[in-house]
DNA sequence: GTCTATAAAGTGATAGAC
DNA sequence: GTCTATCACTTTATAGAC
């Protein structure tokens, strides 16, 4: 009685170092879908990945397609999750903002480094994905929006679209990390070396946002 | 006897409308691939698309991962090729080297805005690929490098690890262009609009760049 | 060179025993 | 819930006729 699935569940918080079989399925099924996307991802491997069974897999998410879904969402919603808190906070000023973004970020894609070419890549493939559940729209009616509208009119020598503001930021954190495979090949550089410029970057990027904001 | 493979070869040049079997097939191979990547490309489309029987992309390139070698040798090597141009070129400045850059390849993106996401997204998968045969190893022995060493100490007032600078101004051109599915979807941005953004790039860029570079 | 037909292997999903 | 065995279908690649 205990095996069901909510006994499954109920389990899960009293065992802190084995988890549910069904999140082994998820952990594996996010680390390789995010390594090798998709459509190279072998539903055989995600299980032997989990150290389960095949069929154990399409018992608890019925597809390859439904499971991709559920580790899509919950990574879109985890990413959205963090900006909102962070963009929408009433108290902190742009630069602060800024800074605490590259911050998590930077963290963020250190640990999980494929996250963003995967996201991109099947964001392009299937753009319906981006269903309104992700509830991110709303960032862009965020507090931060306004605030840098102001802040664009009042001190920028050459008023720039906001838009281009956002792009450089998000493409300034999360490009080096999509373009890592070249660089270290380029350059022969190792993974410290890559970790360390990276660390750089937490002070020098909201540096660079500065500047582009009041010169335009 | 004009059928034979060389003959083919020669009568390509006299046909400007019709393309060979096999550029036929490379043009489909290179739309498809770079659309949707490797693994999710049948070889059934690529020969569909080429408008030709399935069996003859295997009598031309022998296997699908011999085709796609190809597609991304020609993709890679045309790419660093006409960076090299720009980046050895001794008469221009750093300043003149990053304005044609950022034209050049704006304009490159514009018209085939699937390329980066692809390479990248490949890049990652099978980091062997990037043989020395592109000869890319040259660009970071390349005059504009020198020429950003002595730019960077003479002016700027907080020198700059030249890494972040190049990778600053490939990431502010090809971004976007990753990001494209997305930004259309958060903002509700049209094609055209679009566009017309990564235009004003085009002199944004380069501005942002020496920002970057002086202030460091 | 180009086609049809088919082999050979892979892949997502299910049936049924335990 | 979990496993083994297997089905049904897809996909790459080739054989052989024209």
């Amino acid at each position: 009685m205990a095996k069901t699935a909510k006994g499954a569940k109920a389990a899960k918080k009293k065992q802190k170092l084995d988890l549910t079989t069904e999140e082994k399925i998820r952990k594996a099924a996010l680390k390789l879908f995010t390594r090798k996307g998709f459509a190279a991802t072998r539903t055989r491997d995600i299980s032997q990945e989990a150290g389960i069974n095949l069929a154990l897999l399409n018992y608890y998410f019925r597809s390859k397609e439904k499971l991709f879904q559920l580790v899509m969402v919950e990574i879109l919603q985890n990413f959205f999750r963090g900006m909102a808190q962070i963009f929408n906070e009433e108290t902190t000023t742009v630069e602060e903002k800024v800074k605490r973004f590259v911050e998590n970020y930077t963290d963020l894609l250190k640990q999980q480094p494929d996250l963003p070419l995967f996201v991109f890549h099947e964001l392009r493939m299937h753009p319906e994905k981006l269903a309104a559940r992700t509830g991110l729209n709303e960032m862009f009616k965020s507090f931060f929006f306004k605030q840098l509208r102001q802040e664009i009119e009042s001190k920028a020598i050459t008023p720039l679209n906001p838009l281009h503001y956002v792009v450089n930021m998000i493409g300034l954190c999360v490009f080096p990390f999509i373009a890592a495979p070249l660089l270290k090949h380029l350059s022969g550089m190792d993974d410290t070396t890559f970790g360390e410029l990276m660390e750089q970057r937490k002070t020098l990027v909201p540096r660079w946002m500065e500047l582009i904001m009041h010169q335009g």
